[in-house]
DNA sequence: GTGGATTACTGGTCAGACCAGCAGTCCTAA
DNA sequence: TTAGGACTGCTGGTCTGACCAGTAATCCAC
């Protein structure tokens, strides 16, 4: 064929099989076909499905890792990421399945976090402290009602970053965050107690409530260090 | 350059080699090894150099490209994108040409920083101090040659952060960082006093290598002051 | 039961092969 | 001499088939 580019003619964007693929995938998402944490069939089944080979769906898929949208486990299979796809600094990217990921993240949360809590207990409004205590309540009810959600617990280290009133401190907070949900997706770790961390946020809240930075930063620290804790001895 | 030292590309080791090499190559775009616009060897000489298979060369690459790293041109090979993609929370976005948002980030450098200084100061190497070093003298005899760049500035501080070991606190500096940028570019601030700057970049280095956490957070909270100063005043 | 070995399956990796497009080279014909 | 086209070697794109190392469910012996 002799269409090559006069300047009424775009160039000819040649389809990459793999670019298919992780749009083809991107749709079932989106169209709730697949659901988060449902299982997608395996990369030879899936290669066949598509008359494609198990490399160019190989392709897809790792792009797809690597946008969050889907968490591939080798041994178990490729599944739906059940938290939203949020953009990753790409070069923490492959640190993200490493325990001692956890630990840096920690280590960052808690600089933060043990300014940011003195500073939500000095600035929060009270309209702010009667929302995030009628939150927590709703929480606990939740969980005595057998429902929990991890990004549920992430959400109350967010939201009392936005109590002190600066938009930067819940940002970097949320960028955190979404990073701590990833990587404990990733590695497949399970929660702690539910139970535990509920109650570890009701005395945070109370310290702050009450307008006590100190106490409510000690018991920020009791919180984390809990959790260090316990992923240091789970990792043995 | 047109010739490619493959000396630079390290073979590879553990769990997805593909990861490996994207982080790789990532690395040498950052050390600038790799410019933007620079042709990278072809996938099979790539796979040679790290002792590594086609497939997987290409599993990274295919990530690079979907990043925005990398471009891939059939018949042409792989070249080092000219653009570094930098995304912003689109939720500040707005917020970028206040004043009082510097203050914010401010704010958030500060309580990160504070604690990122004498972290450096207690766990750099020697190497890293060394190479630090140098690029501070280099920076100082640019400016003297009447040459100034703020990005420089700020990698002072990203390099700071780098120091520590703790890759998720230098992806939040390099976050703020950005921010720190974009702010500053949108509200058309001239930047303070670039001699100013670097002589205190110099006292907190000093005192980092020196290996006194107390006097480096002295010298970078009169850092911080100094330029909390300057906004407050030429915001009046 | 209970626990250990077995086995089928999954992703991770490798090797080698072929295709189509791009770009210089070289040879030929005007 | 020079314009044109074939040639050649490179590049990425794709496919096939194979082996490895884990997971998880099963089954069998104790």
């Amino acid at each position: 064929m002799a269409t090559q580019e006069h300047s009424l003619f775009q160039p000819v964007r040649r389809s990459r099989v793999s670019e298919d693929i992780v749009r083809q995938i991107q749709d079932l998402i989106a169209a709730e076909h697949l659901q988060p944490g449902d299982r997608l069939p395996g990369e030879r089944e899936l290669a066949e499905a598509v008359s494609v080979s198990r490399q160019s769906v190989r392709e897809a898929l790792r792009v797809l890792d690597y946008l969050g949208v889907v968490i591939v486990r080798p041994g178990e299979g490729t599944f739906v990421a059940t938290t939203p796809p949020s953009p990753v600094d790409p070069s923490l990217y492959s640190l993200l399945s490493e325990r001692s990921f956890l630990l840096d993240l920690l280590e960052a949360r808690r600089i933060l976090e043990e300014r940011i809590v003195p500073l939500a207990a000095r600035r929060a409004t009270r309209d702010d402290l009667d929302a995030m205590d009628d939150a927590l309540t709703a929480r606990e009810r939740g969980l005595a009602a057998g429902k929990h959600d991890v990004a549920g617990d992430l959400a109350f280290h967010t939201q009392l970053a936005e109590l002190t009133g600066n938009p930067v401190l819940t940002s970097v907070m949320r960028y955190l965050s979404e990073m701590w949900l990833r990587s404990r997706e990733k590695t497949g770790r399970r929660p702690t107690s539910p139970h535990k961390a509920l109650q570890f946020h009701r005395q945070i809240l109370q310290a702050v409530r009450r307008r006590q930075p100190s106490a409510a930063r000690r018991a920020l620290r009791r919180h984390l260090d809990d959790m260090r804790a316990d992923i240091e001895e789970r990792g043995r």
